[in-house]
DNA sequence: GCAGAAATGGAATAAAAATTCCAAATCCGC
DNA sequence: GCGGATTTGGAATTTTTATTCCATTTCTGC
């Protein structure tokens, strides 16, 4: 096929598949960023950071922005795979989420709805998962958590344990375990049976537990201790009975409305934990 | 003044101001629209309701959601002060700002910082949770969560189910169900046993999931809803294939960073319902 | 530095959108 | 229910915007 003969790997000589969501359109460009003409990678470039304006910006200002003729925007909305603008602009107008009446406007009028009502809860928590994550933000302890890392990566197999409020945590790191392609293993006390010998030689624990502690927790990081295998503990606070079990220990502390948490702090700390390890043993 | 005489106290007297912010635009709006003809006010609720759309809408659009002819919104438009739909138009595209973040930017921070540094990782999923919610504060369906509420709150038990990636939100719910003495029982999938008898009737059925949405789930999900049980689904977005199995549909969109996604806003959605349930009941 | 291929800029054209205008319908005070 | 004023719908018009096309320039391999 002579169509197939001119640049190398992308996608002039198929059909052209339009990218279906924002995610995908990223994806695609970042793919063909790199062997792309001057005027087009120029195009790549202001799209790649202003996406956010394609959605109500006309191709003219685009191409002013860009600092290239409209032309040639229109054809880099075609090797994008778009029959041309508009059929891109429809793309990103419909994923469109405002960003007024902005956020404190909103949760007001959320919480006008009358105390108690589920869209003031609904705003409630909303807020305490907010000021979790900027409180996470601001007292991180970053030692801590490469140390953490570092055990992890070298462990065999990594046991998770986090039980009651601490259980979803443990089940989300279980799944990021599993699609990272790490070894793990997630003891969730079903049957109270307890599994402590599957802690091999080799291994090492990652135990979550807040107040009011899980015994069963407390007792298996104990155990994994006194067998002399590394421990890294998820808590709330430097004063849990899960640190002297540990040889490291991350805290995250949430803010909590009325007697449930958000968890949203813990769970970006997990999650970090997870990726971080998951991507040291590649 | 014989133009004077008109109508009462608005603008088609004066030179017509234009607002010149948002907030302005709103404070107009609710000064016009108590005084304006049928199809006028149509047009201003429906504006009023969908302002964000304004930005990324054309006259006939916005003409056809609020039911009216094209005309009738460019009328509305001038009553404002605007001298048509484009200059009211740019008002709201110039105060436009993202409501996703600017991805290339960051990822190219992020690699500059050295990729997979945990404590860059963690950065990203604060953020990433962070706005999370505050899209979610912004785009709550006040009205499908509190039916939600009012079908879960006069089910007999509540059935929980949410695998893979929503695992960790139906395990929360159990949670905070259980805490709050409301019947309920989470599906597991423990044995590969669906436990479907379990659904009786008076019951109602709880259903989370997000793409790549659960098989399981699903079936679920139209068992329920073919035995005539009410389905409450939470997942991404009105295009999931939950929402034809259920009754009320709650949808949460989180921001994802790399391949995994925070949880955050998914789970401030659950809890409030829970709570709001809970406390329903009493 | 030459031939062929690819990329580019800008003018021409097509499509889509906004805006105006006016005849018909509706409302309102008497 | 009559006459004048207001409101309405939709077709016609104007303006803006997207898209195509092609002559000119710039690369690339030899």
């Amino acid at each position: 096929m002579d169509e197939a003969s001119n640049l190398s790997n992308q996608a002039d000589d198929q059909p052209a598949a339009a990218p279906a969501t924002v995610e995908e359109f990223r994806t695609r460009l970042a793919e063909v960023i790199d062997d792309l003409p001057r005027r087009l990678r120029q195009c790549a470039e202001f799209i790649a950071a202003n996406t956010d304006r394609i959605a109500v910006s006309t191709v003219a200002e685009l191409a002013t922005g860009a600092d290239v003729p409209p032309s040639a925007l229109m054809r880099f909305c075609q090797i994008l795979g778009f029959s041309g603008f508009s059929e891109m602009q429809r793309l990103f107008r419909e994923a469109y989420s405002p960003g007024w009446p902005d956020y404190s406007t909103r949760l007001k009028n959320l919480k006008e709805e009358g105390a108690g009502s589920p869209s003031a809860l609904l705003a409630e928590f909303i807020e305490a998962g907010r000021l979790s994550l900027e409180a996470l933000a601001k007292s991180a302890d970053e030692a801590a958590l490469a140390k953490a890392v570092a055990l992890l990566t070298t462990a065999e197999t990594i046991h998770v344990i986090g039980l009651r409020r601490a259980f979803p945590v443990a089940t989300y790191l279980a799944y990021v375990f599993e699609k990272m392609a790490v070894p793990a293993m997630l003891h969730d006390g079903v049957g109270k049976l307890d599994h402590r010998f599957a802690l091999r030689s080799g291994d090492a624990l990652l135990a979550i537990t807040f107040a009011p502690y899980s015994e069963e927790t407390l007792a298996l990081a104990q155990d994994a201790k006194a067998r002399g295998l590394p421990v890294v503990g998820l808590t709330d606070h430097m004063t849990s009975p899960l640190v002297r079990f540990c040889d490291t220990v991350v805290t995250v502390s949430e803010v909590d409305f009325g007697a449930f948490r958000s968890l949203s702090a813990t769970i970006a700390m997990a999650i970090a934990l997870a990726v971080a390890v998951g991507s040291a043993r590649g």
